[in-house]
DNA sequence: GGTATCTTTCCTGGTT
DNA sequence: CAACCAGGAAAGATAC
C-alpha cells in the first residue's frame, strides 16, 4: 500500500492552502481521502507551515510505509526530508512493540504486528467464520506484519481459502486504513500544536471523499473521535481514544458488517486457535448452541500462542453508563452526533434514545469495546432499575426515567456546574 | 487474595 | 419479522 500524503494545493486568490493526505490501496482497495482545508487567508509565516505541514505529511508517510515508491511523493520535493520526522514531532515508538508486551492486534497498525499479533489475529477470524482451522497450517500464520501487508489479495486467498482469505484480506484492509489515517492524524496535530497560528485539525473542516462504502465513515471517525470531545473531560475524562485503541467502533461498527468490530463476536479475539476444534454444544439439528451466561475467558497461556498479558479492556471506574447517558443528554452539544438521545421530561427526568444503536457505540468507544450494542447497554441500563438509579418508564419503547439515586441532571444541579 | 460492585455477554421469552 | 423489553445466569474488570 502506498500512501500519497501532503499533497499541497496551494495558491488561489486568497492564498488558502489545502492538504491533502491520501491514501492509496494498490490496486486492491479503496481510497481514503481526507482533505483539510484552511480556508484562511495565510501570510507568510503560515504558508511557511503550510508547507512545512506538507513535509511532515510526507516524511510521515514515507516513515510509515518502509516500502512506500516516492513516484507519488511529490511533496517531498518542496523542501529537503526532514533527517528525522522524530525530531519534529513525539511519534509513539510503535516498532517496539515487540512479542510479548501487551499490544494486542485490534491496538495497532498491521504494520507493526509481531507473529503473534498475525496469529491472534487469523485465530479471530478463524473462529468468527467457523472456519475448520484443521484445513490450515499453522506455518501460514507465521509470519509478522510487514510481511503480511505485503501479501496481496490473491495470495491471501491461495492462503487461507475464499472465504477466510477474503476476510482476512478485508480486515487488513480496514485496519491498515484505520492507523495508517489515525497516525497521519496524530502526526498533523502534534505539529500543528508548534504553529499557534494555525489552526489544529479540531478546527478544521474535514470532507470524507472516500468513494468506497469501506471507508464512507471516515468523516464521522474523524468527528466523533478525533475532531471533538465527545465529552466533558471534567467528567473523569471522556477522552476519545478511540483512534488509538482498538474500537474506533465508529469506523466499521455503524455501517459495516464486514469488519470484526461489527461482529457479533468479542472486540477481543477470545478463540485462539487451540480452542477452534472443540467440541460445541450442539442441538439436535446440528448447530452450535452457547451455554447461558457469558462465556468464560480463554487462558491466553494455553502453549505459545497467546501471551499471559492482560488487556485493559476496562477504564477505570469513575464513569458509569448512567453518567455517560447523562452527559449526553445536557451536553448535547459537545457530541458531533447531535439527536442520539432527547428529553422527554426534563423536569421529571424522563429521556428517550433517538438513536440507540449510535449510543451504544459510544458508550462501546469509551468502553474499548466495540461490539456494544443497544442490547447489551439496555441490559445494563435495567439494572439500574433495582438501584433506582433509573425508573421503569411502562409501555414506552426506548424511554428511561432517571431515579431517585441519580444525580448531576436537573436544571438546577446543571446550572450550578 | 477475597469480596463487592458494575458492567458485559448471552440467553429465553414476551411485547410492540 | 425486526426491534425492543424483561430479567436470569455467568463471567470479567476494577475498587477496596
Amino acid at each position: 500500500m502506498e500512501m500519497r500524503a501532503g499533497r499541497k494545493v496551494c495558491g488561489g486568490e486568497s492564498g488558502s492552502v489545502k492538504v491533502r493526505a491520501e491514501k492509496e490501496g494498490s490496486g486492491l482497495t479503496e481510497t481514503g481521502l481526507l482533505i483539510a482545508t484552511y480556508p484562511l487567508p495565510l501570510n507568510q509565516l503560515q504558508m511557511s507551515c503550510a508547507s512545512e505541514l506538507c513535509r511532515v505529511l510526507t516524511n510521515a508517510n514515507m516513515t510509515m510505509y518502509h516500502s512506500g515508491s516516492s513516484e507519488h511523493l511529490q511533496l517531498s520535493q518542496i523542501n529537503a526530508p526532514l533527517s528525522s520526522i522524530g525530531d519534529l514531532l513525539q511519534l509513539p515508538d510503535l516498532t517496539g512493540c515487540s512479542p510479548g508486551t501487551q499490544v494486542q492486534w485490534y491496538e495497532l497498525n498491521p504494520q507493526y504486528w509481531s507473529k503473534q499479533n498475525v496469529l491472534d489475529w487469523i485465530s479471530y477470524y478463524i473462529e468468527s467464520s467457523k472456519f475448520d482451522a484443521s484445513t490450515l497450517s499453522l506455518s501460514y500464520c507465521n509470519i509478522d506484519g510487514p510481511t503480511l501487508c505485503t501479501l496481496a489479495r490473491d495470495q491471501l486467498l491461495n492462503l487461507f481459502g475464499m472465504s477466510l482469505g477474503s476476510q482476512l484480506h478485508q480486515s487488513l484492509v480496514e485496519l491498515k486504513a484505520k492507523y495508517d489515517l489515525s497516525e497521519t492524524c496524530k502526526l498533523l496535530d502534534n505539529f500543528l500544536q508548534e504553529f499557534p497560528d494555525f489552526p489544529l485539525l479540531s478546527t478544521v473542516e474535514v470532507n470524507d471523499v472516500a468513494k468506497d462504502t469501506s471507508y464512507s465513515d471516515f468523516s464521522h471517525v474523524f468527528k466523533t473521535a478525533t475532531f471533538d470531545n465527545m465529552t466533558p473531560s471534567s467528567d473523569n475524562g471522556y477522552e476519545s481514544d478511540s483512534m488509538h485503541s482498538s474500537s474506533s467502533g465508529a469506523m466499521s461498527s455503524f455501517q459495516n458488517p464486514s469488519s470484526p468490530e461489527s461482529r457479533s463476536s468479542e472486540s477481543e479475539p477470545e478463540f485462539p486457535c487451540s480452542q477452534i476444534t472443540k467440541e460445541h454444544n450442539k442441538t439436535e439439528r446440528g448447530e452450535v448452541k452457547r451455554g447461558r451466561g457469558r462465556p468464560p475467558k480463554i487462558s491466553r497461556d494455553h502453549k505459545h500462542f497467546y501471551q499471559t498479558s492482560k488487556k485493559n479492556k476496562h477504564t477505570p471506574r469513575g464513569t458509569h453508563l448512567w453518567e455517560f447517558i447523562r452527559d449526553i443528554l445536557i451536553h448535547p452539544e459537545q457530541h458531533q452526533n447531535q439527536g442520539l438521545m432527547k428529553w422527554e421530561d426534563r423536569r421529571e427526568g424522563i429521556f428517550k434514545f433517538i438513536k440507540s444503536e449510535a449510543v451504544a457505540q459510544l458508550w462501546g468507544q469509551k468502553k474499548k469495546n466495540s461490539s456494544m450494542t443497544y442490547e447489551k447497554l439496555s441490559r445494563a441500563m435495567r439494572y439500574y432499575y433495582k438501584r433506582e438509579i433509573l425508573d421503569r418508564v411502562d409501555g414506552r419503547r426506548l424511554v428511561y426515567k432517571f431515579g431517585k439515586n441519580s444525580t448531576g441532571w436537573r436544571v438546577e444541579e446543571t446550572n450550578r456546574l
